[in-house]
RNA sequence: GCCGAAGUGGCGGAACUGGCAGACGCGCGCGACUCAAAAUCGCGUUCCCUCGGGAUUGUGGGUUCGAGUCCCACCUUCGGCACCA
């Protein structure tokens, strides 16, 4: 871009606009498979090793084996496209790669309702998308596909399991599983409908069981994982993370009940020990049975039928009445000997701390509610800052706040900065408990009562119980040969040999695990089984590794938030403590996109018959039309409404863009024509070209700013005002201007990574090299941006009266005699003399009266 | 109930660090081309008005020479969820 604007050189044809010539229609469906296959075939997206030129590893969340592409898919990864693509143009070497999320609970569902063997389904799912992504036209780096299912990566699946395994970071023990009595089968959460929790295919009322099942060990990397200080992450992630993590510091305290049985519970507040005047244990807790008396117990084992059977959503349902039964058991506080009543409640959860907790009435409004509600005793024992004591009698809510401790035996009277801290030592020193760190989060549960997942590696023994599968024996490879019973137990239970096995110590028979893992599994690791998708001796290739991790960028929904967003990360550290991977994070910068939604403004659902087919939108506009339209009519974070309004926009500027370039690439072939033309350039010529030249540095500025920070509304908009710029251009006889085929050159480098294949197309026609996207991105130049002349506002108290034209350098001194100068700022003024004055360079000038 | 995000023309959305509100589009109106229509191109388009202006970024206050942007209180919509002891 380095020419002086000023010297405008025409040559060839006068410029009349029925001088144009006659060009060719826009033909996409001819265009765009064209050039997919050329770029496949010469390799141009796939990123090698190469130590001279810095990497960039671009990863979008990879899609699961649903069915088709939905337009969605389109809205998370084109933009994500564009992005990589604009970095490569800006000389990074980046990867770009794709692959299936494939195992999982609709394979089977399918099986089941159309007795298509999940396999079949899948692979032909996945045949189907890879047909559409193709269709995007992105740099898919396609040699580092993987998929989930097949047996080569989940070979390294099992692998991971059992380094866990060996690492003490997997364990099994019990845990409930949502069980329908009548198919005699687990099920996952959204198979369990509506408030009644019936199954979702025999409406039978779901229960709760108990089965023996696989963890990981999350939470001993609760507080490395509340450390987000190495992590370009969006803020509302971080604050869910931290918030599902949930940290909270206090005491462990233990009761002791009239039966000798101590009863541990965590609190925040151990302030408030001596206001706690009874205890509620979850309806779970082992200790109800011993401590419910055989007067009370019909009514536990009532009340026990009736919560059991709920979800901890609805028992934690904030507007919930409380609820809850006396076991006619009792309790020491052991800071003061008192004996207390245990109930049993829903509001406490066997998942969350010690399944137990004392009952603080007057400073905790849950306990609050339950005691007003079953006439239990009140018993303020905080004073709060500035108020009146608390009286039982007439309190009609808790009050939560900190507080001098009144009423608390040895410790009455210590203000509210030391209450914590003094109890704890208090609690240390009468060996009742002592100060607790407690967290929200649950270890993962990553067993499976399925059959469409990685078989659990582990082999039980008689003699040896839980041993690992050898690493020479993996795969355990999944059987196909299983029969689809419509309900019943998981396939894998009921195969006739796949279970039984021998031992790998003793050789003596021993039995399969038949529970599957997790597909959460798959897409903790998929990131690093991309860097050599077919190595058969290790799940990557730690040179690979070495040059691409960690991933830069990474996309995808903001639904990921919690769970695959934290496993990914626990999972990167328990391998880097392995000494497998290196560094702390594997994702160094994550964005999130928002949801595209039906033309009616509802979630695209087949029922509601709103969905919107991205082959079908292809075909009609072209893929190029469709990634510009995903960006430019939403602001990316957010999503909204599908419209086939707004689109039409996109399609006219995409044919504005064809034509103007295809109208330059004529000329360009035309023979030089009448000379007369440069004698012929005026001033007026000269000024216009200026004005070009500046607009497309502009347009050269911003596209460039807001790719680099995900904001391709603005990205689109900028290239339709840079194509703007060119339409006055020629109007004003540029057309035959070097500078204007160097604009529209620019225009089609700047519009390359939004619509690949209709800009390498002109670019061909235009005669350059192939290919547009092997080109460096334009550089901008500030010099464009200079100029002599500026619109200076002026306000008059702070409202804009006028604008004058004034000299880009001008002082205040001068800005203040030339706006007294007006008009229109003279009648506002009213002839006072301005009291104070706010100049802003380059900007305006304010009068103060 | 709690957490998070967002409220700007008829619509989607712009607006740097507090400095011209409404960029870029859609839609609509008028015009050119056409026998006509479509397509295309050009011009206009926040609202009100006595044509001087006045009002205007969910509502009400505040800070400031100046607020869509900062502060306080509130309302609405969307998303998520966990009564977290």
């Amino acid at each position: 871009m380095a020419r002086k604007p000023d010297t405008v050189q025409k040559s060839s044809v006068p410029t009349k606009p029925e001088a144009r010539p006659t060009i060719d229609a826009y033909r996409p469906a001819e265009i765009e498979p064209r050039w997919q296959r050329r770029w496949e075939a010469d390799g141009l997206y796939h990123a090698r090793i190469d130590p001279s030129r810095p990497k960039f590893y671009f990863l979008t969340m990879l899609p699961y084996t649903s069915g088709d592409l939905h337009i969605g898919h389109w809205f998370a990864m084109g933009p994500s496209d564009a992005r990589a693509r604009f970095l490569r143009m800006r000389g990074l070497n980046v990867t770009f790669p794709i692959g299936f999320d494939a195992f999982g609970l609709p394979a089977e569902n399918a099986a089941i309702e159309r007795g298509i063997h999940p396999k079949t389904w899948t692979y032909a799912n996945i045949e189907n998308m890879r047909r559409q992504l193709r269709s995007m036209g992105a740099c898919w780096d396609w040699p580092r596909e993987a998929v989930s299912a097949d047996p080569e990566f989940y070979r390294w699946t099992q692998w991971f399991f059992l380094k866990l395994f060996e690492h003490g970071l997997a364990y099994k023990k019990m845990a409930p599983v949502d069980w329908c009595p009548k198919d005699n089968t687990t099920l996952a959460r959204e198979q369990v409908i509506g408030e009644e929790r019936l199954c979702e295919r025999c409406k039978t009322p779901v229960i709760k069981k108990n089965l023996e099942q696989w963890f990981f060990r999350i939470t001993k990397y609760a507080d490395e994982l509340l450390d987000f200080s190495a992590l370009d992450w969006p803020e509302p992630v971080r604050v869910a993370q931290t918030n599902w993590i949930g940290r909270s510091q206090g005491a462990r305290v233990r009761f002791l009940s009239a039966s000798g049985d101590p009863i541990e519970v965590f609190t925040t507040r151990p302030d408030t020990l001596w206001g706690a005047t009874f205890m509620v244990l979850a309806p779970e807790h082992p200790l109800v049975g011993r401590l419910t008396t055989a007067q009370q117990r019909a009514a536990v084992q009532a009340y026990l039928q009736q919560t059991l059977r709920q979800s901890d959503i609805q028992r934690e349902a904030a507007d919930k009445e409380k609820s809850g039964v006396f076991t006619g058991g009792t309790a020491v506080n052991p800071v003061n000997g008192e004996r207390v009543p245990v109930w049993i409640a829903d509001y406490v959860l066997m998942s969350y701390g010690t399944g137990a907790i004392m009952a603080v009435p007057a400073h905790d409004q849950r306990d609050f509610q339950f005691a007003r509600k079953f006439g239990l005793e009140v018993r303020p024992v905080i004073e709060p800052p500035g108020a009146a004591q608390l009286d039982a009698a007439t309190m009609t809510e808790a009050v939560p706040g900190y507080g001098t401790m009144v009423d608390s035996g040895p410790l009455s009277g210590t203000p509210a900065e030391r209450a914590v801290a003094a109890t704890i030592e208090f609690l240390e020193s009468k060996g009742i408990g002592e100060g607790a760190v407690n967290y929200r989060l649950r270890d993962w549960l990553i067993s499976r009562q399925r059959y469409w997942g990685a078989p659990i590696p582990i082999v039980y023994c008689p003699e040896h119980g839980q041993v690992a599968v050898p690493d020479d024996q993996l795969p355990v490879l999944l059987p196909d040969d299983v029969e689809w019973l419509p309900t019943g137990e998981s396939p894998l239970k009921l195969h006739p040999t796949w279970r039984k096995t021998t031992c790998p110590i003793c050789g003596r028979p021993a039995e399969r695990d038949t529970d599957t893992m997790d597909t959460f599994m798959c897409s903790s690791w998929y990131h690093l089984r991309y860097l050599s998708p077919h190595d058969a001796q290790e799940p990557f290739d730690p040179s690979e590794y070495d040059y691409w991790m960690p991933v830069d960028t990474y996309t995808g929904g903001a639904e990921h938030a919690t769970m695959h967003l934290i496993y990914t990360r626990f999972f990167h550290k328990a391998l880097r403590d392995m000494g497998i991977t290196e560094g702390h994070e594997p994702m160094r910068q994550l964005r999130n996109q928002g949801h595209i939604l039906g033309p009616d403004g509802q979630r695209m659902s087949k029922s509601r018959g709103n969905v919107i087919d991205p082959d079908e939108q292809v075909g009609r506009y072209g893929a190029d039309v469709v990634r510009a339209y995903l960006m430019f009519g939403y602001r990316w974070a957010e999503g909204g409404s599908w419209s086939d309004e707004n689109i039409q926009g996109v399609v006219r500027w995409v044919h504005r863009v064809w034509t103007i370039a295809l109208e330059a690439a004529h000329r360009a072939l035309a023979p030089a024509g009448d000379p007369a033309g440069v004698a012929n350039a005026g001033p007026g010529e000269a000024a216009a070209a200026r004005t070009l030249w500046r607009r497309t540095h502009q347009a050269i500025r911003q596209v460039s700013k807001d790719l680099e920070a995900f904001e391709f509304n603005t990205v689109i908009s900028a290239l339709m005002e840079l194509t703007n710029a060119l339409s006055d251009g020629r109007e004003a006889g540029l057309a035959e201007t070097d500078g204007f085929r160097e604009s529209v050159e620019t225009l089609l480098l700047l519009t390359a990574p939004v619509a690949p294949h209709v800009t390498e197309e002109l670019w061909a026609r235009l005669g350059k090299p192939y290919s547009i996207h092997q080109q460096a991105w334009p550089s901008f130049d500030p010099q464009a941006m200079e100029q002599e002349a500026i619109t200076l506002v002026v306000q008059v108290n702070g409202k804009v009266r006028d604008r004058i034209l004034v000299a880009a350098g001008i002082t205040e001194v001068e800005a203040r005699r030339r706006a007294l100068e007006s008009d229109v700022v003279r009648r506002h003024l009213g002839g006072a003399e301005p009291r104070q004055v706010v100049f802003v360079e380059g900007r305006l000038i304010n009068l103060v009266i």
